[in-house]
DNA sequence: GAGTGGTCTAGACCACTGA
DNA sequence: CAGTGGTCTAGACCACTCA
């Protein structure tokens, strides 16, 4: 088949920079510059094509670029759609200070209502499961032992940010019956936690950034490959137990952490 | 044209996954597996057309989602090569504490003696600079004032995994030449500000995780859009003044971060 | 059913690498 | 120079969405 660069510009030519980066960065330009405003439909594939003379597979591949800089989502007989901006949300580590539990206010809720968005969450289960091994080692019980999940989802102006499971060890929790349900009350779980004896000297949260797996951007709305952040925290009690262990995956775009190191010893 | 699906499976037919995301996942299992060792070339493209019986186009894509899995690193007239798998760091807040600094360990070395790897650091530039808007705001300067800039690129197996900047303003570092030297001594530079009278109270860490730029991507050998860390720190003294800030970027999958967060208040 | 994105093919031409 | 990855084309067929 005799093809394209008997006419218009060579194909991989002297040119430096690829024609489908050219056209991405174009619409990202016109999404910035405000010409796309959020909410707008970009212009479908075949009327890119025809703007800008070039065939199908080149949009595309410019299209995966634009979705690559996350200003865009696409969805599959519809089109792509300018994203709202996401207003970043400050997860400081501040919000475990005690003060706010007995305060009443759960960690998340505290957080978003600084922040003037609106806030869901949504209860995927709530039960005994047997614990994952990573988990399991972090509890400090063997890997298959019945404990307590809860999953929830974490939505941020409708749209899904986070998804995160809490694991606590059976014996814990068996005395606590708001722990089983969907909303613990003022303060949230470790406020029910502590009115049960359990007092906490520090939670230790490992953080991971990785492109999200097919199955995870699809959970949180997000292009595949898109980084999410992979975070494990571990609530400590005085007698050095690990009474909660929460594994949560988050959209890295939505989050900026901070955390405050105490210098001296 | 006809084309394709005359033989064979169907286009896009009634397959739930498409075929270049089986091969994709049949290569990286291949790496997981240990069948592909570190150091190994992927086969090329052309053989993987003819192994798979697909076209070319179909390989393409089923390697960009190879590379997206971090696991191999493709040179353009070369190939594919398996990645050394990255023998993740823990970067944990602990590397602050103040007797390391008094034991002489700069919090680099201190950590990359732990895990066993070959670290090198690498000194791009020390001397005066005028401070960007974000950096000035953090140390409480005018934009465009004067400050002491220290960027350095650090290297870990012989592959560059983090650029760091620290800024310092002027008045502070005038008088203490070690500052200016590319090894500041046993302890590194908070442990200079600290013989000069400078008292730490805490350290203020913000992190955001975000596809690397594409020349974040080049100077950090990474694939473009592959995820990197964004931290900046601010060192608090006992005035409550910040006498650093320190801005670095790091290849994400080169890092795990650890924070302690106390629970008292 | 018209329109949109998603997958795939077959083939051309280019740029880079290394012997 | 031969071999490899990178860009591009033109066209087919599919699945999804929505009126």
């Amino acid at each position: 088949m005799r093809v394209g660069r008997t006419v218009g510009t060579p194909a991989g030519a002297g040119r430096a920079v690829p024609r489908y980066v050219q056209i991405a960065d174009e619409i990202v330009q016109q999404i910035r510059a405000g010409v796309l405003k959020a909410g707008d439909m970009v212009p479908s594939e075949s009327e890119l094509v025809e703007r800008y003379g070039v065939a199908g597979g080149t949009i595309r591949k410019a299209m995966v670029e634009v979705r690559a800089s996350g200003l865009v989502e696409t969805r599959h007989g519809k089109g792509s759609i300018v994203k709202d901006r996401p207003p970043v949300r400050l997860r400081s580590s501040d919000r475990f200070r005690a003060s706010h539990r007995r305060g009443g206010k759960a960690a998340y809720l505290a957080e978003s209502e600084q922040s003037g968005a609106t806030a869901k969450v949504s209860v995927l289960y709530i039960g005994p499961m047997e614990a994952p091994a990573d988990i399991a080692e972090r509890l400090g019980v063997d890997e298959g032992t019945q404990v307590l999940a809860r999953r929830r989802l974490y939505f941020r102006n409708g749209t899904p940010v986070e998804t995160a499971s809490s694991y606590l060890p059976w014996d814990v929790v068996k005395d606590i019956p708001e722990l089983f349900a969907e909303n613990p009350g003022p303060g949230g779980i470790y406020a029910r936690l502590e009115d049960h004896g359990h007092a906490f000297t520090e939670f230790v949260e490992t953080l991971q950034a990785r492109p999200a797996s097919k199955a995870e951007a699809s959970e949180l709305a997000l292009s595949p490959s898109a980084p999410v952040i992979h975070l494990l925290r571990d609530a400590v009690t005085e007698e050095g137990r690990v009474v909660e262990v929460c594994d949560t995956l988050m959209a890295a775009d939505q989050f900026v952490f901070q955390y405050r190191i105490p210098a001296t010893d």
